[in-house]
DNA sequence: GGCCGCATCCCTCAAATGGGGGATCTTTGT
DNA sequence: ACAAAGATCCCCCATTTGAGGGATGCGGCC
């Protein structure tokens, strides 16, 4: 993977999976994965290092990488992993999750403390009657936050430990009182009146 | 966050270790660990979770934890876990290192990045007609934008003046593009990866 | 003691959506 | 000129939703 030429045209495969070798000291495989990561956002990037490589990983990481494995893994543990990544894992040891933390602490005290909202006057909203709090009961609240994070039915009541019989009344509750129609619809309003806080 | 009071007098015992119980759904187990970190930040703070409480678990490293164990763990782990954090590690799961992971990234993004390195073989490649836009054709951008304001695929066939069928097969490549299923977890990748600029 | 909101569970039916395909036509880059 | 990628349209079929119902138990409130 040395010479920079036609080199790697991710463009034209769309990858959903990339699994880099670490072997070059050199950083051109931090590189591939920045290339993989340009083309393609959505691509999990699984990295193969060699034992007291941290720094390297974590390079791999900042740039991109999802997780790594040691190099001498059996075969059918790469490939466990690569599943563990699809469905939505990050395949770090304890000691990289520390380093990854420490840095992801290091970077949230220079942000901006994040304005957490002033609960009352949220500016100027007309005349319109600020739904307050009773408007959603806990659980609309609960299931609504769960729906604008992407789950089915299905899933939600999984989560919630409830029936899906129950889940989809608590939605439709939801959608009469948002006047909508739908999940798609239902999130955007939720969104437009401020009910959906994080969203990280 | 309610009672704060002498409460827990953590300022007397110089704590070096921290396990907390996620038990009460009111947050307040943060708050100790807050206080806690207040008090000594070199305290190491372990989280006892239950299952499937992965945002209270992200609530609780964001508070200053550093990793977790489930709930029902045998009394010998919760001990190995224990003497593996003081030797350096993150007993995270890799589901939740994912969402940490995710997070970091976020703020990596908005902070002004000291651009880092660069020499090598990523600056050889001049005439690179993909500069990373290219992920997201106009067409499926939107689309996409559509989708997340509630529209059906028949509004946005109108909208956009386009056949129920190209609509679908927009969103369809817009699903492979994210790789979701639905038009939900669409809405919340599409997010996350910063791809719905305004949402009014 | 009633009334009402909340939470919980259940059913049926029709429409919307998601997942496979395949098929032109243009534009663009090599 | 040719290949690749985008945009457009189409079909079929399974699953998921949405929209109607109906029902029970609980905890406040008047």
């Amino acid at each position: 993977m040395a010479q920079a030429k036609s080199w790697l045209n991710f463009n034209a495969l769309s990858l959903n999976v990339l699994l880099v070798d670490l072997g070059l000291p050199d950083g051109s495989g931090l590189d591939v994965i920045r290339h993989a990561i340009k083309c393609n956002p959505a691509c999990e990037v699984l990295v193969i290092s060699m034992f007291g490589d941290e720094d390297n990983v974590l390079a791999s990481i900042e740039a991109g990488a999802l997780g790594y494995i040691h190099k001498d893994s059996a075969p059918e543990d790469v490939a466990q992993t690569i599943i563990d990544m699809r469905a939505g894992a990050s395949p770090i040891s304890p000691m990289i999750a520390r380093r990854v933390l420490a840095k992801y602490r290091s970077l949230e005290q220079k942000t901006p403390p994040a304005q957490p909202q002033q609960p009352g006057t949220t500016a100027a909203r007309g005349p319109q009657p600020l739904p307050a709090e009773g408007f959603l009961s806990t659980r609309e609240q609960q299931v609504l936050a769960l729906v604008a994070r992407g789950f089915s039915h299905a899933e939600i009541a999984r989560l919630q430990e409830l029936s899906v019989h129950t889940v989809h009344t608590h939605i439709k509750n939801l959608y009469a009182k948002l006047s909508v129609h739908s999940k798609t619809e239902a999130i955007y309003e939720a969104t437009r009146m401020g009910l959906l806080t994080d969203r990280d």
